[in-house]
RNA sequence: GGGGGGUUUCCCGAGCGGUCAAAGGGGUCAGACUGUAAAUCUGAUGGCAAUGCCUUCGCAGGUUCGAAUCCUGCACCCCCCA
């Protein structure tokens, strides 16, 4: 219900009870994919903070908890001292707060499942040291902490994160084939990094894979790698074949050769749209509504300037020209269109 | 409670009665180059039935031929004093 202040420049928004829990109801399946929680006694365990917090009175927690936190140790913790040094937001007391409140979650850790180490990103050290700093104090105890540095591009951004180029592991947002695709589409200078950091690969095959890739970069070699682990870790075999298909498909084959049941195997995977055939009629589909409709634009404007820039393709074939409708005619392996925009934007189209 | 500053198009940030759909930068999109790379260069960047129409400058009113720009009220944010 309260955020972290670290890092953000902004008050965080305050959350439901609700959202809160439909949050947490939406994290559990994706952590499954990486944690065990059924495995005996050293199972994965979900726990939500409000439980121990949510009856935890003010008075009580100011006499039990604040107590042991001396102002001005909080002061000079970067978090805290970089919202300060702003001039143009300030912190809440709330946020201010937020540090004890995250302390007092290691000690409870502790009490309810002798929980001794916390790990996090960087930007948690300072939570993290909290935690450990009123464990020993509350109860006498010696806990530990392990932060590893925030990822960053090459270029400083953090990675997958944009607007835009936002990567999920809920395939339901992000799906196999485009998860791919985002590796595929690595920067060279981030991959090695990224080898490391995601795959579980031994020292010995990343340095086998990076040489290889060195060898000649154009088969971006550790990206297909890194794409075909990853893929496989979060969306199991079947979707990274699907998203290698795919991507089969769009960059390597004809697209006139493409049979139908190649594009039904694909069609939940890429963006696509189904739409009735009757779009088709009277001359045909415009270029530009195709586009919208297949979600390569936001806006027939956007649309419209791709066409005229010479970034609209119909079945891999340059559409440059505004008046350039769809028909029949241009189906491929049944009644299907596929649409591009750019370089590797793809989108499908099926007539039903 | 008092005083001051602020809220602009996706973001930052100019604009301070008409020439403003609104400078500049970032981002984003597209083109060239290439390797579905990076860097660089170029163009585009509110919507639409498009030489025009509609929507946008915190919200609601008002002044005016005309407002993002002036006035009033409200909301929210920041700073300082109490």
């Amino acid at each position: 219900m309260i955020g972290d202040p670290s890092g953000k420049s902004e008050e965080r928004n305050l959350l439901s009870v609700e959202q809160l829990r439909a949050n947490i109801a939406g994290i559990e399946p994706q952590l499954r994919r990486f944690l065990q929680f059924d495995a005996g006694p050293n199972s994965a365990v979900l726990v939500n903070n409000y439980d121990w917090m949510g009856r935890f009175g003010y008075l009580e927690f100011l006499r039990d908890v604040g107590k042991h936190f001396p102002v001005n140790v909080m002061l000079t913790k970067d978090s805290v001292r970089s919202r300060l040094e702003r001039t143009d937001a300030g912190l809440s007391y709330t946020e201010f707060s937020y540090m004890l409140l995250q302390a007092y979650d290691f000690v409870q850790l502790f009490d309810q499942h002798g929980c001794e180490v916390q790990v996090g990103g960087s930007d948690q050290w300072g939570n993290i040291t909290a935690g450990i700093d009123l464990a020993r104090r509350l109860r006498g105890v010696q806990l530990y902490g392990m932060t590893c540095p925030l990822l960053t591009k090459s270029d400083g951004q953090k990675m997958g994160k944009s607007e835009a180029g936002a990567l999920w592991l809920d395939p339901a947002k992000t799906s196999p084939y485009q998860f791919y695709q985002y590796w595929i589409n690595l920067d060279d200078a981030d991959v090695d990094t990224c080898l490391r950091f995601f795959t579980d690969l031994a020292e010995d095959e990343i340095r086998r894979v990076l040489a290889e890739h060195e060898t000649d970069r154009g088969r971006r070699t550790a990206q297909r790698r890194l794409a075909a682990e990853l893929t496989r870790l979060v969306h199991g075999g079947e979707g990274l074949a699907i998203a290698e298909r795919a991507t089969e498909i769009f960059f390597g084959a004809e697209i006139g050769e493409l049979t139908d049941a190649q594009l039904r195997g694909i069609f939940a995977d890429v963006p696509s749209r189904e739409l009735p055939r009757e779009n088709l009629q009277g001359g045909g589909l415009p270029v530009v509504e195709a586009l919208v409709a297949a979600g390569l634009a936001k806006s027939k404007g956007e649309a419209r300037r791709t066409v005229t820039q010479g970034g609209a393709y119909v079945n891999n074939r340059r559409a440059a020209d505004l008046d350039r409708r769809l028909t029949p005619g241009d189906f491929v392996g049944g009644a299907a269109i596929v649409l591009r925009s750019g370089k590797k934007k793809y989108g499908l189209l099926r007539f039903v």
